[in-house]
DNA sequence: ACAGGTGTTTGACTCGGGTCGAACACCTCC
DNA sequence: GGAGGTGTTCGACCCGAGTCAAACACCTGT
């Protein structure tokens, strides 16, 4: 239809308008297996992600704006198993993608692990 | 003294009789580093032990007693990953060694973590 | 259309942890 | 003191996760 690059306005109320954002899987954390969230988990980097995101509010932090000792192609990779193991949700906008704590969801499929993360030291990461 | 093959009755009391006893050391809960706890726990083998040790009273399991599907030599190393990030106390009697699931004191350096490891349902580990 | 910014994907490398067999240490009972 | 059983240590191997640079994809200004 026309010109546009999306679909109708009609439909992007349930589906992503971007075709990034299509691509964009979240997975519930009540279906995570405690394996993948202890492995998510277990990386000094990642847990640095957790702790940072929880200081400020939701969705006002985009990837990039993170102090981490490595490269963005790996930060990026950090934020995918972070989000595959249903630690955080994260909507695009514009050309940023913003992340989202998911606290209650993930404390309710493990509880406490996410508090012990949040309750640790920033070390020299 | 008499017949004995160990030290002095008032050492036995302090100081471990055997040498293997010498060597083993014991790290206290409270001193282990999340970075650490969550290493322990993150593999499956050592999880499974964990829930193993759960089922029975203290110190009635020895090392070789576990259904692991692993080698000797790979399941001594568990056990000593295990001990170290405080998970399990082990005494020494005759030849076998001897486990106990040192919940009270890892829950109350990380709480919640046991729990979920004990919750977890037996895998085809 | 182009440029600049953000994030992902790909391919390759590295390194550490899990794994094993074999050798060793230790204990106990003949 | 040997034999047999339990557990640890050693040396070597292997595989996967973390890492990076480079290329790519996408968005938004001008």
């Amino acid at each position: 239809m026309s010109t546009d690059r999306g679909p109708a306005i009609a439909e992007t109320q349930t589906e992503p308008a971007t075709r990034r954002a299509r691509n964009l899987v979240h997975n519930d954390p009540a279906g995570v297996a405690l394996q993948d969230a202890l492995d998510a988990v277990a990386d000094p980097v990642r847990r640095s992600i957790l702790r940072e995101l929880s200081t400020e509010p939701d969705f006002t932090r985009a990837c990039g704006t993170f102090h981490l000792p490595v490269s963005k192609a790996t930060a990026s990779h950090h934020f995918a198993v972070l989000r595959a193991a249903g630690l955080l949700e994260q909507v695009d906008q514009g050309p940023r993608r913003f992340n989202r704590l998911r606290r209650a969801e993930f404390d309710a499929r493990f509880p406490g692990l996410l508090a012990l993360v949040l309750a640790e030291p920033d070390g020299p990461v």
